[in-house]
DNA sequence: TTTAGCACTTTGATTAAAGGAGTGCTAAAC
DNA sequence: GTTTAGCACTCCTTTAATCAAAGTGCTAAA
């Protein structure tokens, strides 16, 4: 699809995006002819420019400004002709510091990312403890705290735990408890988290003889603990940055952004995005989100063992500065990875086993 | 300092303040002469509202507009002059909804809080779990994996519960478990959380015979458990309804509140607020918050059992329509301090000094 | 194929005028 | 003494008109 364009196109819209990533401004002919990288006049880069509008690299604002970029001529930016971007001493002095901080705590890293990240880039910055697709529940256990309440609590195939307090009005003892736990584990346990759905759970109803009754709130309880270890924790970090761009001071914009991060649903599918292990960049509607329109979202999964724990990004308006912004990303994302990996300490999640029991 | 101003003047003020929370228009003499409330004629008005002003009360944008309130006008609008506000029956509905869900767990409440709070008022929503400086360690619950892995649940007496996954060299069983869980539940369930020190920990480490290898990663873990427990969670709702409010529109209002929002220090300061166990209203730059002016915060505490759990509240202008959402948020306040400590004719959950087991 | 030249469009900033809202003050009425 | 009608004055907002700047597309020549 890109092989259309001349060699000549191809540096002609570079400087077009370079140049209105730094500005801001629409940019004209003339603006490309004085910054004496081309030997042409106005008028040939004037064609140029008006072929590539045509071929849907450029759009102009009204008549008579400048050129800006399209998405997909941002598309073809950071797939082509993007140059790399090396980290100042003192950037990397920031990441670094850190990095070193002695924890090796996966939530408190990728809380101090987001806030490092926002800091560093001058973007929005968003960063996601992610829990790795595929779980499993491999038992539930109760605990009675009182003869109206007990704790329940789910343990996932992937080394992690739900603990939700229940109230019921049946009375319950040791035994109920211990009754209602086989249940449960018989129902539940082993199965894939996908696989547990409400019309699933109801069957449970008729096991459970008088105390049917405790059925409902448990099977609320599980159904929401189900959602909620899919539910992953979405940090947002430096939203006050977005008022540095003009683009988000049309209030529209602005308000679809604030709203998508407070519903935070919509932000996790995008991180979704599978494919490449490297830094995923999603310029404007590409995936069909309209509140994404005029901004872009660029992440980098974070990989321990060859499990996706996380990921650091960014979200900011599509006119970015792509390249300093993935060298970070990358940067974070990986230091992060490697903190994570070393030294198996006390207290700390052992490696997952291929096969327990 | 209040006794100064007539019961006509403060009818006057009411019907301004009244009068511009709803339009957030200023409001002139001739508006509140047609509003009919009021017969007397513009020009006294006139007269009593240059006197609110010479009084503090008032302000004028600029010469030919009609009165704002100043901040001591609401503050004395607030604590004299607003009425009660009765909630509607779709709003109790609204806030009842969430209040029965059959969950008595803290978190889940005040994230749900946060929403229908953010929701109904249509201002942004704060909500934050506070743990009150006691809390109590209500008892530990071991649950096998396998032979070398187990997990460990710390039941707080204010309704929580810490999970972590142990891995252990020395292989276990249900026997052993049970007795480590005798040994923690004897050593440190009912205490009061600030009382569990790293060397009353170690004490432990003598009971265990030849399982006392397993003590150092539990300790580490109840050691951060306390540590996160005391960690204070603020979270913000309907950020994006501050749009709403043309006072907001202002870029640099709105950076100010959206760096607040990001920082949460300075707001969970200002949620300290000691004082009053109602609800509080501050009201701009009242407590020297910069960042305040021309913003109002109301919030009221979450006491069960006379500790603080936590706190829901709005932020919003100071154009802000207090009656309504002090009702709302007393309304939910009060709710999830009952949903928590459901009342004792049920007879279901002790105070938390009692013994336990 | 490139370029110089030029007419054309659109934006943004500036200015001027008109209209409106609300006040403060004065003097008269109650 | 209080209240009110009347009126001049101030300041904001809107509308329209003008002007300069920026950038383009097109044509014709190099």
């Amino acid at each position: 699809m890109y092989y259309e364009l001349s060699p000549r196109k191809q540096a002609i819209l570079k400087a077009i995006v370079d140049a209105y990533i730094e500005t801001g401004d629409p940019v004209g002919s003339k603006a490309l002819t004085q910054s004496k990288q081309f030997v042409l006049s106005s008028a040939t880069i004037r064609n140029e420019m008006a072929e590539l509008e045509a071929l849907g690299y450029l759009e102009q604002p009204h008549t008579s400004a400048g050129r800006i970029p399209t998405e997909l001529g941002y598309r073809f930016y950071v797939d082509a002709l993007m140059q790399d971007y090396a980290l100042s001493q003192g950037e990397l002095a920031e990441l670094n510091s850190m990095l070193k901080a002695k924890t090796a705590e996966l939530d408190k890293l990728i809380q101090n990312a987001g806030k490092v990240m926002a800091n560093l880039t001058n973007y929005t910055a968003i960063a996601v403890k992610q829990s790795s697709g595929k779980n499993t529940v491999t038992r539930f256990s109760l605990t009675l705290i009182d003869e109206n309440n007990f704790l329940l609590v789910m343990v996932c195939g992937n080394r992690s735990a739900k603990t939700r307090f229940v109230r019921t009005d049946i009375p319950v003892n040791e035994e109920v408890l211990e009754m209602l736990s086989q249940v449960l584990n018989n129902f539940v346990a082993g199965r894939d988290l996908s696989t547990i759905t409400l019309p699933y759970l109801m069957q449970m109803e008729n096991c459970l003889g008088q105390y049917s009754g405790l059925v409902s709130p448990i099977i609320k309880f599980v159904y929401d603990a189900v959602g909620e270890e899919n539910q992953r924790d979405l940090r947002i970090d430096g939203v006050d940055k977005l008022l540095e761009y003009p683009e988000f001071l049309d209030q529209g914009k602005l308000k679809d952004m604030l709203g998508m991060f407070d519903r935070k649903e919509e932000l996790l599918e995008l991180l979704d995005e599978e494919g490449t292990n490297d830094v995923t960049i999603l310029i404007g509607k590409e995936k069909g989100v309209q509140a994404m329109e005029g901004s872009s979202l660029v992440f980098k999964k974070i990989v321990v063992d060859g499990k996706t724990v996380g990921a650091v990004g960014v979200i900011g308006p599509c006119r970015m500065d792509y390249s300093k912004v993935v060298s970070a990303i990358r940067y974070l994302s990986d230091g992060i990875a490697d903190a994570m990996h070393p030294r198996p300490s006390l207290g700390e999640i052992p490696p997952p086993d291929d096969n327990h029991k």
